[in-house]
DNA sequence: AGTCACGCCTGCCGGC
DNA sequence: TGCCGGCAGGCGTGAC
């Protein structure tokens, strides 16, 4: 469910939370997310040790502990934390539980699709999970000339392009639609075919919209909430996303969707272009 | 190497 | 009202 912005969101409010406070105890139900739960190694790693950051890297929150361990996690489509300052009665799909002197983290994810690993700090960054992603959009590398030079080498849908986590990360389907319609970019251009100055506005468009999703902190949509509970409040600003057949912001012609690669595309058929203006 | 279809799960919503 | 199909913000795998 969350993409970068929702992330962040969530990253913000726990560090503010738990950074400086010591884990009592750890507890993990037996399911399995996206992988079984390590439930002994993290405890074992992490009881008694204090949280002393918690980073972000592309979609993904790392909570590094005193111990010298981090715990990597991901809220895939439907996972969330949420705080509980007092005592809260157990909710359904509960994975896991960290206890600190005076309140509990809980993470909930009822399609199970999100994940709860355990690093050596020193090691994560070169796990698996983190190894192969792309650049951030807020990375000093990721440039107009980088976003350029990258689009020149693929031949996929810009749509599916601005998905693959290796090429650039943090991306979702709501932003990677709503960056598209604000460059006046149809979902379905090959990459390649973007113009230097589409590739411009992209660039752009994708640093504005995250930006301004992260000030209202975030969008809620079916199941997101932030660790307090709280909305994210940026559904309204939506351009395209989940608007089809509702009138384009723009010019008036309804939204349509189409799919790609089984995710749904909105876009405004008259704004964005399917070829390129002058084509080379 | 690059791209795509599919599966993993549960919940919700609209149509009948 | 109740059932059923379609759909959901992610990611990994395997086939081509």
């Amino acid at each position: 469910m969350p993409e970068l912005p929702e992330v962040e969101t969530v990253r913000r409010q726990l560090a503010e939370n738990l950074v400086g406070r010591r884990l009592v105890r750890a507890e993990f139900s037996r399911m399995a997310l996206r992988a079984a739960i390590p439930a002994r190694q993290l405890a074992r790693a992490l009881q008694g040790a204090t949280v002393l950051q918690i980073r972000r890297r592309a979609k993904y929150l790392l909570w590094d502990f005193s111990s010298g361990y981090t715990m990597l996690a991901h809220l895939g489509m439907s996972g969330h934390f949420f705080i509980g300052h007092e005592k809260v009665d157990p909710v359904r799909h509960t994975h896991g539980r960290w206890r600190f002197a005076g309140l509990t983290v809980h993470f909930v994810d009822p399609r199970r699709f999100g994940l709860l690993k355990l690093y050596k700090t020193a090691e994560v960054l070169e796990s698996a999970e983190l190894a192969e992603l792309g650049p951030e959009p807020f990375d000093p590398i990721f440039t107009p000339d980088w976003l350029r030079q990258s689009l020149k080498q693929s031949a996929a849908p810009i749509k599916s392009w601005l998905l693959d986590q290796k090429r650039l990360s943090g991306l979702g389907n709501i932003y990677a639609n709503e960056a598209l319609f604000r460059s006046r970019i149809h979902p379905r251009r090959p990459s390649h075919t973007l113009r230097p100055r589409e590739a411009q506005r992209l660039h752009t468009a994708i640093r504005q919209v995250l930006l301004a999703a992260i000030e209202h902190a975030g969008t809620t949509f079916l199941s997101y909430k932030a660790p307090d509970g709280g909305d994210g409040a940026f559904y309204d600003s939506l351009l395209v996303f989940q608007r089809e057949g509702l009138e384009c912001h723009r010019c008036g012609v309804p939204i349509e969707r189409i799919v790609q690669s089984g995710r749904s595309s909105f876009f405004c058929p008259t704004c964005q272009k399917a070829a390129p203006r002058h084509p080379s």
